[in-house]
DNA sequence: TTGTAGGCGTTATCAT
DNA sequence: ATGATAACGCCTACAA
């Protein structure tokens, strides 16, 4: 025999009187319970202090009401600010967070949804780990009736499962034009690693406008980083810039890079934009106050949390309903033209 | 009646002909189970698909192993950085962590822990919202046993409780002292909410400096933000800037407002630092890309994150102990001197 | 409208 | 070394 902890619904009933069941009932709301009751019942377990036990209702009930959400890391400026608004619509609808950051690797997104499903979490929303190529973790947790909603990083490889996403490719080939229209001609480009989704989608939106302009699309000036880090920047930033033939342009696939990209010509004594022009995917809180400031594409992360939050709870509420439809949902990105790329200076 | 949902330890028993508790005791490695029977249960776990259940194992020792993090915003450079170490040691101590963002307000910080408590939490780790000046609730967690640290933004009306913050009026007399030998000499400080003891100590330890160094300490260069938002600093940049007796640097309590300032100076034609040097407290990512880039202190967050976590583990499991000593950990904090008060260039 | 009792999936206390 | 069974705290058919 343990110890009784705190007070539970058996000492809230002998304090009012009641039985068990009603003192449930009356907690819950419960229609069929007189409003008289339920103001003693009330009244009782506020003066005990009572709280009720999540665990046990979870258990009991077979639900609960709190997500996991798996991203690659948090200090990092888009998904920090994806799982801020994650966490903020979630809390709104009543459901709580838990944050499990995957560092890229695959290992750890496989333990975290181990874990996720030891805790019964109602539903999952995750971002795909740079490293992730197979999905068996995934359809584990679909397959203990997890519900789960795929964010930016997905997989089309994943049937019968939402996903939000930006369209990678439009917004590349947008902003690659951008570049053209500034005058750019010799447009070098950062990829991350295209067995990504997102990185193969931006790849080819920024050849297709290469092609489409006519311009040259040399393969010495498409270069790939693993993981897109600061440092990486740099030193792709170095082998582009000390080649022969030196791109006037450079796309990158984060802002990160962007960043170090500017900082390095800088070093080189490259001016940005006037000899080389940069623009990043996915805007850093601070790409607007650097100088030069950084032209990025904006990533929408707040509808992005939103709706991933809305969908998953929607599929976790229409838990009977086979016929529930796995919709892929494509938003819009933003453009944001600053300095770094503004060589034709209007006004 | 409910249906039963997922393959549990009678399943795993029924399959490997043993009792519940053998089961129990063999996927817990119980040392009185022979390697023989264990193996046979983990195999017929194994083959049964069976995850053990969370909920009930934590209902049933009345432990969890998740712990809660109370901040105030995950979007902002030094808090999403706390988080993530927060989150990174967890993890290698085998604990999940609950993610509540309070927005700076105290109603929802209450909810929250409403929230922690009912989900049984093992520890809480909080940054006090701003608002925040009443700590019953953290009193509450606390008699139902659940372990608290308070990280950076603490309490000192709260005993017996481990803080771990950095000395802010030290750091904040450094930055201070910098500024002077420097060379300004009309010095403004815009100032967070006073009744948070952060804000309070970081104010002392500015006036402190100034008068040690016997310059004049003007209430009129002394301005106050509740919230320390990008727009209130360049509010408060205007408000300083237009005097007539014109501060010649400013000191901010956050790096937001610092870069705001700096922005709004540009936008006066006033140089930086030449004509206005400007330091901020807790640098954000990019403090160092930006032109001027931005001399700050920074905060550090990885070790903080490591020890509130390390500490709060140690409180979980050292429960019987009635003599457990509460620390109060004090971390230094280190001053970047970068362009924006660099008006002395040497080299 | 309220009460009784069984079940959710574990762990832990007895036995054997 | 293993098994039977009572907790843990709540919800919910079924009864009354």
């Amino acid at each position: 025999m343990k110890k009784k902890t705190r007070v539970n619904i058996y000492d809230v009933a002998a304090e009012a009187g009641v039985s068990i069941s009603t003192v449930s009932r009356a907690l819950n709301d419960d229609p069929r319970i007189s409003a008289k009751t339920k103001a003693k019942v009330q009244a009782a377990a506020k003066m005990l202090g009572f709280q009720k036990n999540a665990i046990a209702t979870s258990l009991s009930t077979n639900q609960s009401k709190v997500i996991g959400v798996l991203v690659s890391e948090l200090n990092r400026g888009f998904l920090s600010a994806l799982v801020h608004n994650i966490e903020e619509t979630a809390f709104g609808m009543g459901y709580s967070v838990i944050v499990c950051q995957t560092n890229n690797s695959h290992e750890r997104e496989k333990t975290y949804m181990d874990t996720l499903i030891a805790s019964r979490v109602a539903g999952i929303i995750a971002t795909l780990s740079l490293e992730t190529e197979s999905f068996e973790h995934f359809y584990k947790a679909k397959e203990q009736g997890i519900k789960l909603v795929l964010v930016d990083r997905v997989t089309n490889a994943m049937k019968e499962t939402t996903k939000i996403v930006i369209d990678d490719y439009q917004a590349s080939l947008e902003g690659t034009q951008h570049l053209i229209e500034q005058g750019y001609t010799k447009i070098a480009y950062l990829s991350g690693p295209t067995k990504q989704l997102i990185y193969a989608d931006r790849l080819r939106g920024f050849e297709q406008a290469i092609k489409q302009a006519g311009l040259p699309l040399k393969q010495e000036w498409i270069k790939y980083s693993s993981n897109l880090s600061f440092a990486d920047g740099t030193r792709v930033a170095d082998e582009l810039l000390s080649l022969k033939d030196r791109p006037n342009a450079i796309f990158t696939a984060n802002n990160l890079t962007a960043i170090s990209t500017i900082a390095h010509a800088e070093v080189l004594g490259i001016k940005v934009p006037e000899q080389l022009g940069v623009i990043g995917f996915s805007e850093e809180p601070f790409s607007a106050f650097m100088k030069p400031s950084v032209t990025s594409i904006r990533q929408p992360s707040k509808a992005m949390g939103q709706l991933a939050v809305q969908k998953l709870i929607e599929e976790i509420n229409s838990d009977q309903d086979e016929n529930y439809i796995h919709q892929k949902v494509v938003l819009d990105t933003e453009l944001i033209c600053r300095q770094s790329t503004n060589r034709k200076k209007p006004g």
